[in-house]
DNA sequence: CCCAATTTGAAACTCAGTATCAAATTCAAC
DNA sequence: GTTGAATTTGATACTGAGTTTCAAATTGGG
């Protein structure tokens, strides 16, 4: 795979994501690009994912629960970090001035460039927060 | 699995992480124990695991390359985060002050209760910055 | 148009993790 | 110590994401 030519496979993962501008399994681009009578392989959306990644247009992260990666148009640039609610699922975004203390504290006092597109901060959201937790048990 | 019998095969698990201290793949976990003539089967392991990781003695948590699930001995606390480089796919544990302030920041103005055992935040550690960059991955 | 290089797609494969269920183990009650 | 119901184990089959393979189709420079 050396992204020489351009394909209408290719076009279409990426134009997928860039419309959305959501984040979306690998599955779920095969499943509703299929649907809307624009298939296209297993195989090529895989590939067509992984250029996209390379050349920095999309993000490529991962769940906390072991899920499969989820791709997301940056075009390019990304100012926010990913927050995963562990308990209800839900990603949020925070965009926020506090990003860059994190950034360049991690560069200073570890020599840790931190990747905004690829790090998810995991937790707990407000809205499960009220939610007893399960019990201890072992 | 409700574990109200103790059995030596989640003892085994458990001590093996903590005779380590490292992060291991269940997989390793599986391999290393069979090879001590301890065998432990697979099934078994992963629930094992499962058991441990929700009574928060081990942690768990994903590399951003798909690998398989890591788990570590935590004792029942955990102070640190994980930094894992995306270059050399080191793990190095951060242990400081700053990540009180972090976790009050996505507290305060996020309603978002970090967990410091499951974020892994993800970057180019110190080794791996000054080698050139081939290709713009992120 | 021609043709070599590249890309696609179908299918087979790998590998982590899960589900199933009969057999084995635990432990509390005797 | 024996009994027996509840729990746990392990072999095996399965699932689902992602990769590999390779012949066929496509691309685009000459």
């Amino acid at each position: 795979m050396q992204n020489r030519y351009r394909t209408r496979q290719r076009a279409l993962v990426l134009s997928y994501l860039m419309d959305s501008g959501n984040c979306h399994t690998a599955e779920e681009i095969i499943r509703d690009l299929g649907q809307r009578g624009e298939a296209v392989s297993k195989a090529t959306v895989y590939r067509a994912l992984e250029l996209l990644v390379k050349s920095g247009d999309v993000s490529m992260f991962y769940s906390s629960r072991g899920e499969s990666a989820l791709y997301r148009y940056i075009g390019g640039h990304s100012d926010h970090f990913h927050l995963k609610c562990t308990k209800c699922g839900k990603t949020v975004c925070a965009d926020c001035a506090f990003i860059d203390s994190m950034q360049k504290h991690f560069a200073h006092h570890h020599g840790f460039t931190v990747s905004r597109e690829r790090t998810v901060i995991y937790g707990i959201c407000s809205d499960c927060s009220g939610i007893a937790e399960n019990t201890r048990s072992i």
